[in-house]
DNA sequence: TACTCTGTTGAATA
DNA sequence: TTATTCAACAGAGT
């Protein structure tokens, strides 16, 4: 599930753990989650050090520790950051542990599809720096978006949607939304877009980063009814205007609802 | 039991 | 260069 507003929440429940020194750090270090690091660095170096800060760019995360070192997290499908108290026993799935006094910090994936990256130094890892801006944030432009859409003119708009270099923490619930509220059938194509058309994209998206971060992020609650999000994904679900019943597809790999009177495929 | 589905993404292929 | 398909994995649902 982890998009945008979902991995703003995991952010914060590690962030309880900061100021805290590590006592201990316990992993799975055999797991597709450590690809591409050497996770016993990790137990290693890490213990002595406290947790100082975090930062999240779309779905990845960052957070900042003591000593120059570095931790980056993506959730990948099913990844779950949590907090628990410092006598917490590791279950089959809690591939990364990091240890308190006070508490324990859980990165849990059962499908592994998740990653951990780790960097040494006094500034951010540079694959950080070079992550392109996220949809939330200010140099997220409509001129961006629209060269973007440009360079993939023939992609349909809900592939581009969840192209995390084109639109950074956008994901499956999120594009569907958002093209919902836009009017626009999935299949489109960006070089069939009209400016109307285009100043709708740009407004519904900002709408719906804005208001998933506002109604998730804090609490993990829902949006609010009347969001296409909560038909989505029933069997019977209908359109929250017409009430007439969601068409149900794969469009780019991916399973997508949109209904056939408000985002009729072509005009 | 067997088979299908899933909120991600990146490698391989066209 | 851009678009499509598929595999990585585990568990839930039918």
């Amino acid at each position: 599930m982890p998009e945008l507003a979902e991995v703003e929440y995991y952010r914060k429940q590690w962030n309880r753990g900061i100021d805290e020194t590590l006592v201990r750090v316990q992993l799975h270090g055999e797991t597709r989650i450590f690809r591409g690091i050497r996770a016993k660095k990790l137990r290693q170096l890490l213990p002595g050090s406290a947790l100082l800060r975090s930062e999240a760019n779309g779905k990845q995360l960052l957070f900042e520790f003591s000593e120059g070192l570095w931790l980056g997290l993506h959730l990948g499908m099913t990844g779950k950051l949590t907090e628990a108290p410092p006598g917490f026993r590791p279950g089959k799935h809690d591939h990364l542990v990091l240890f308190s006094r006070k508490r324990a910090l859980i990165f849990n994936d059962p499908r592994q599809f998740g990653r951990v990256r780790f960097g040494q130094g006094s500034e951010a890892p540079e694959w950080w720096n070079r992550l392109p801006a996220p949809v939330n944030s200010t140099r997220f432009t409509r001129a961006a978006m629209e060269a973007f859409l440009r360079r993939h003119a023939r992609l349909p708009l809900k592939g581009a949607l969840l192209h995390q270099t084109g639109f950074p923490g956008i994901g499956n619930w999120m594009a569907d939304e958002i093209l919902w509220r836009a009017k626009l059938n999935p299949l489109t194509r960006p070089s069939e877009l009209v400016s109307r058309q285009t100043a709708a994209l740009w407004r519904s998206l900002r709408f719906v980063c804005r208001g998933a971060l506002r109604h998730i992020s804090p609490n993990f609650a829902d949006p609010p009814s009347g969001w296409l999000f909560h038909q989505r994904w029933k069997s019977g679900g209908l359109c929250p205007i017409h009430a007439q019943p969601l068409e149900r597809r794969t469009v780019a790999g991916r399973t997508t609802a949109w209904c056939s009177v408000c985002q009729r495929a072509h005009r």
